[in-house]
DNA sequence: CTGAAAGCGCTTACAG
DNA sequence: CTGAAAGCGCTTACAG
């Protein structure tokens, strides 16, 4: 009998049943390691072996109710097409690996999908990945409060870096005492008295309220404060770069100290002014925020807020993954921060810390 | 009526059919873009609105026999312990974007699975991974050649930097010209005699193919060569640095110039051999392979042979794609490199020169 | 422990 | 264009 439609294998449960001598329900069951003798199980292992059978995945999941597989959502950058972008791949991708590993721990797999700034079709695509996932978890700026809302209404939903709504569960660092310590860092130990804050992408909930604390801690520490439009980045080396050059152009003097939104703002920022010849940090400090790997390899190296990356995402999977579970969870799930001191701040090279935050001597030539 | 099974939602299909008047018949054709009057259209389309309905990707796959995700499975690097390691995501990292976005644009979405060195349920693991996918995209060291053959009978394989076998296709780069493209300039352009090759992990394809290169194209070249287990690192920085400190510490001469496995190494070849004292490039001249973008942020700028590490990602989606569609496809793509001369091998820092050299294919030197 | 049968939520000929 | 019905490959009560 000629087999029309699936030319080659596509071996299904019944293929290995026939083959073992057993029912499919039995085949099932060994399977899913459940209860069945030595005899059946070793008939239908074998069978399995001998067939190369792959269960199909999609069957599973329709009948049990439950894919094992976790949606992750993220913005392509694909507004800032420099080379030295790959590098922003970073901060994202580490958060993805740490969604993969607590997933792995679960049985689960990770979906990703990324959306284009200018993607027309968002809420399709949202939809199509929705559908194939137990729960998803979101990146920034990808869908607007309102948006996870509804979405939250159908499928477990964890945001990253927002805030939490009604339905949708999410994690975040503690944005205000990392830079509430920078702050304080620059004002007290070096005696800075007049910062600037570049900004990152104006609707970026992290960004907001690192923003915020920065305006709060630095007025509270009577220090000058210089913002505005002029002092708005994008969180990309690119965006900060045009940033200082624009100001710098416009004869605009520049503060003592520059916090940044973020490490990649801050390398753009260091990049632009050595550029134009203004020394980092006798000059203008500047400092970051992620403690990204590369900020270490900095010239100099980059004092800067530390995030537990990794663990941002492997809680946001397992946070999610209770939703999927039950009910109920931590909607607002804060993570510590710390600062980093290195010498981008002012600070005097020091071999032990550079050791200390590295386990690999940094190589730096004094 | 008490729905005992399912609490909430759970929207089907019928209950879109049923809101907005038509059959479910209708409601899939809507939904797929399918031929309906304006009339039904809108109808489902509100009915979809107003429920926030997401059609389930399981039930879709299990009727269509596509799922349109293809999974992805590399090697978690628990190997390597230390906080530089995270630098090493980036090549896997940006391969696996490359495949994202390939994937995007055909509609599919990318299933992420790591596998740990002492993982023992790996065979599991991947029928796992299989079962929820189209087909598979294998990085390196994850299953033997027997392996991917067996695997390769029942679901679509493409691996990276491995061989084709005779259901599975294969994406590499050239590494014999890029190992050789090297290996001329060091011993041409710079007149260094002796070389070594300090190896990545013994059981990759890529180290090999870059091993081999590097003993013959320096045999013909009368260079002299150091080999052997000595110089047997594992691609991660901290081997390479251990390799460089035993020897060092066994009395060993240094070699004029040392062609690494890939940029990691060099880069943990360049912190030990600056911890001894050892000048580079002026003692010991030091190359990598592969381009991660951190390459020209080290000190000096690492001269090294660069893959397009996201175009092959991309390729290999594009060739598995083409696999899940149709029989056939090219068996073994083999990507171009191209040299690129910056500081680590003792040319002068002249922009210039570095631009032009870069620009040179690395098959066509003089 | 084991098998026959129903059902998971879609898509798609098949008629109309 | 539209609806009734079969079928995709599994899991899981339900009997035996």
């Amino acid at each position: 009998m000629a087999e029309p439609k699936k030319p080659k294998g596509t071996l299904t449960i019944y293929d290995v049943a026939t083959r073992a001598g057993v029912s499919i329900a039995s085949v099932s069951r060994v399977l899913n390691g459940l209860g069945s003798s030595t005899e059946t199980r070793e008939r239908v292992l074998l069978a399995v072996r001998e067939l190369s059978f792959v269960p199909d995945g999609a069957a599973r999941a329709l009948s049990n109710g439950l894919k094992e597989v976790v949606g992750v959502v993220f913005r392509r950058g694909d507004e800032v097409p420099f080379a030295d972008e790959d590098e922003s791949l970073l901060f994202i991708d580490v958060i993805n690996r740490g969604i993969e590993v607590a997933a792995q721990r679960r049985g689960f797999d990770v979906l990703m999908s990324s959306v284009g700034v200018h993607d027309e079709n968002l809420g399709s695509r949202i939809s199509a990945i929705a559908g194939k996932a137990d729960g998803l978890i979101l990146h920034d700026r990808i869908l607007s409060t309102a948006g996870i809302a509804r979405l939250a209404e159908s499928v477990p939903i964890v945001t990253l870096a927002g805030s939490p709504t009604a339905a949708s569960l999410n994690v975040r660092c503690d944005n205000a005492s990392g830079i509430r310590a920078m702050v304080r860092h620059l004002v007290h130990d070096h005696g800075y008295r007049s910062l600037a804050y570049l900004s990152g992408h104006a609707d970026s909930p992290d960004n907001k309220a690192r923003g915020r604390a920065f305006e709060s801690e630095a007025a509270a520490a009577g220090a000058d404060l210089q913002t505005g439009p002029a002092w708005q980045g994008n969180y990309s080396a690119e965006g900060a770069a045009q940033v200082i050059m624009a100001l710098l152009d416009g004869g605009r003097a520049m503060p003592r100290a520059i916090v940044c939104a973020n490490d990649q703002t801050a390398l753009g920022a260091m990049h632009a002014l050595a550029r134009r010849g203004v020394d980092v940090p006798d000059q203008v400090a500047v400092t970051g925020f992620d403690d990204v790997p590369v900020a270490r390899h900095l010239h100099p190296p980059l004092t800067t807020v530390h995030q537990p990356i990794r663990e941002m995402g492997a809680t946001a999977f397992e946070v999610l993954w209770s939703r999927i579970n039950a009910t109920g969870g931590e909607p607002d799930v804060v993570l510590p921060v710390r600062l980093v001191v290195r010498e981008s701040c002012g600070c005097a090279h020091d071999p032990a810390a550079a050791l200390t935050s590295s386990a690999l001597p940094a190589g730096e030539e004094a």
